[in-house]
This record gives C-alpha cells, sequence and structure tokens, in this order.
DNA sequence: GAGCATACTGAACGTTTGTTCAGTACAGTG
DNA sequence: CACTGTACTGAACAAACGTTCAGTATGCTC
C-alpha cells in the first residue's frame, strides 16, 4: 500500500511478504527483486546474503511485535479477563487485515530458530506476570500450577493465530476477522470461567 | 530401528525423518539417497519425482494417524473428561519417544496444503461428537456455541503437539515427555473443569 | 570541479538442484 | 535356456540457485 522511496525499505517488504506466504526458502533473491523492481545485487549490497536480509526482516518484525506488545498492554487498564484471553487478539487487532504479520509469525515461532524461541519466552513472561496480577486482582483463581496454567493460556491464545485458517473452516468464521474474532473470544472466555467439563465425584 | 529389507521402504523412512527435521525444501533427493543408501536414480523410479515422495509419505504418516485414531477412540470406554482433554497425548503416547511424527505433523497442519487441512477437518468432527457424547452423559456442561468449543478444545489439544518445545523452554518440562504430560494434563483438565477466571458480577 | 561515498545495475560464475536415461543385476516364468 | 519384468545404479543434463564484481549514476564535501 504505502508506497516506499528506498529500494532497501520496498525489498525489506517485499521478503516480508513474500517469507509469510511461502516460506524462506521457496522464495528466490531473484523472486524478491522482481517483485521490489530492484536488482539482485542490491539485496546483497544491503544485506550480505540471503540469510543476512532474514535476519533483518525477523529483527523487523519482532521490534514490530514489541510495539505492539507495549501499545496492548498500555491500553489494558485493570486487570480485566476479556483482555488476558484474548491477548492475541489485541495484538493483531492493530493489523491491517491483509496484513502478512500473523503468516510470519507462524514461520517464526515454528521454524525453530532463535529469534522465535525468544519471542515465545517474553510472551510467556507477559502471560505469567498478567495471570498473577489477576489472581492479585481475584479475576483469577490460584491455581495449582500457575506457570503451567500461564504456559496454557498462552499456548491456546497463540494456536488461534497458528491455526486461524482451520477454526475457519471448521467453524465457518475466521477468528481473526472480525466476527469470528467476538465468536471465538467468547467461547475462550466462556470456557475459562466457567469450564467445560463437570467435576466427577468431588472427595474433600 | 527396524531394518527395512527394500530400498523403497528405506526411501519413505529416511524423507519422513529428513522432512521433519528440517523440511521439505531443505532436503535435496540426495540427502535421502545417501542416507538411505540408494542411489537417487531409486527415488524417481519409485515415485516419480520428490513431489510424488512428498506425497507418499504425506499418506504414509495420514495412514499412520488413522490407525492411532482408531485405536485412541477404542481405548475410550466410557466418555470420561481426562480422555477428551488429552486426546493428542493419547495418540502420540503410542508412538516411541524420537518418533519424527510430531514434527512432521506440524509441518502437515501448517503448511497449508490439503492433506493437513483434511487430517485437522476430520479432528474437529471427532472433537465435536466427542463433546457432544460427553454432553449427553453429563461429563460436560452444554455451552452456548458448541461448535466453537470443540474447536477451541481441538485447537489447544493440538497447539500442545505443534509448540511442545517452547511450552518446555516455559515450564521446564516437555509435554510430550513423560512427567511433563502429567503436568501438562493436569493444568487442562483442572482449567477446564474449574475454570480460571473468575466472573466479574453475575447478572442473572 | 575534483574526490568520494553511497545507491544501484546486470552479466557472469560456480554450485546445487530435480530429473533423465542407458545400462546392470536378478528373480520368476515359459 | 531364453524372456520379461522389476529393483537398482550412477553419470549426465538443463535449470535455478546464491553470490560476486566491474561498472554507472547521483549527491555531498572540500
Amino acid at each position: 500500500m504505502a508506497a516506499e522511496t528506498t529500494g532497501r525499505d520496498r525489498i525489506v517488504d517485499v521478503a516480508l511478504r513474500l517469507f509469510a506466504q511461502r516460506g524462506h526458502d521457496a522464495v528466490s533473491v531473484r523472486d524478491i527483486a522482481a517483485e521490489g523492481k530492484v536488482s539482485v545485487g542490491l539485496i546483497a549490497h544491503h544485506f550480505g546474503s540471503k540469510e543476512g536480509l532474514r535476519r533483518e526482516v525477523d529483527a523487523h518484525v519482532i521490534g514490530l511485535f514489541d510495539d505492539l506488545t507495549d501499545t496492548a498492554v498500555e491500553a489494558s487498564p485493570g486487570p480485566s479477563g476479556a483482555i488476558a484471553d484474548s491477548f492475541a487478539s489485541l495484538l493483531l487487532g492493530q493489523l491491517p487485515p491483509a496484513s502478512p504479520i500473523p503468516a510470519y509469525l507462524r514461520r517464526l515461532v515454528l521454524s525453530g530458530d532463535p529469534a522465535g524461541r525468544a519471542l515465545v519466552e517474553r510472551w510467556h513472561a507477559l502471560s505469567v506476570a498478567l495471570l498473577d496480577r489477576m489472581t492479585a486482582a481475584g479475576a483469577a483463581r490460584a491455581t495449582a500450577d500457575p506457570e503451567a496454567t500461564a504456559a496454557f493460556l498462552m499456548v491456546n491464545d497463540l494456536a488461534m493465530i497458528l491455526m486461524h485458517e482451520h477454526i475457519a473452516s471448521a467453524i465457518g468464521a475466521d477468528p481473526l476477522g472480525r466476527d469470528g474474532a467476538q465468536r471465538w473470544a467468547a467461547a475462550a472466555v466462556d470456557a475459562y470461567t466457567h469450564g467445560i467439563f463437570t467435576p466427577p465425584e468431588e472427595t474433600p
């Protein structure tokens, strides 16, 4: 959409989109050069190598996520349940509908490289802190294993992003879309507050 | 472990392992041939092309999952809560610890190709049926949106497999391992039966 | 205006890729 | 024994890959 002036910006922009769409290995430097209307040499000039470009795109996405996280954390005034559950929604809600960021995030998290691991670790720390605050405020129950519970919440939240297409075909609405997000959040909040299973026999 | 007699079997076995480890694009037919101690020509002879081999491995994995699913479904005698939540555990518990299957499943589900989509759709149908049975038996509450609730359970369950490494580094125990599985299942069952969040103000 | 750094081009290079194919080994059939 | 089909080899090939590099254009500094 936005017309980048410099070739460098265009390369990063195109690479981000193509890497997200097809995966790192399935995109050649010539593809990127053609789409960005630059020569192959310019990519090497700015980033040294294809791997260097990848690192640059990774850093760009992670920086963007840091900004989104800050905004989302600031936007949460008190410890309310609805915020904690769809933290991912709160992040991605700030993005345009056709953004390649969710798809790139998916590759980043599941490629196993250190950048993705660091991102998830940060989110886990955030999830632990958030659950702690909610428990202190009485908005959440103190579970037997708070660390695992926080991880459970974070993983489920992240899974919504990673598998949003599968969810879309399963329930008929993309949870990254407007109506699908509401429906998914409603089901999640309901499950997290009232539970789903009924206890067999409580032996106190 | 098992010594395959025919070159064909060895090719599929090696391809499954390498595809799971490094991804489809990052593995060359020469890698597979070398590891399987066959010539490159034999791969073309049996499978036509690298893509043909991929389809064969996909079919092999999906067939294996069908068997695992049947076994898991049969193994569940009545509609008990503990079974529904960790359905994935029940599947993967049948596999050896170092099996490449979970990693391959991850690629299959998230690559976006029809084989993975079909697999997830089948699981969703299974999840819907299971939740239905549990609700009928009184083991589960009837939620406002059963379809979304079933999808929610399935996605969370699947996410444990997809992100087990991240979970391992977050809580210090791999949920695909023995002790980690118990800890994760405990946290999940606790969340699903007693909830995590406390309702703000019930207005009846 | 000379000098120099920076943005950028595109042909060329060497490597690796998936695929092809002529040929070997061998078991089963008549 | 001759014949046929199947498993299998490995050299060869064209295409695509990431990288290199000599060269052009432009704007800033002295």
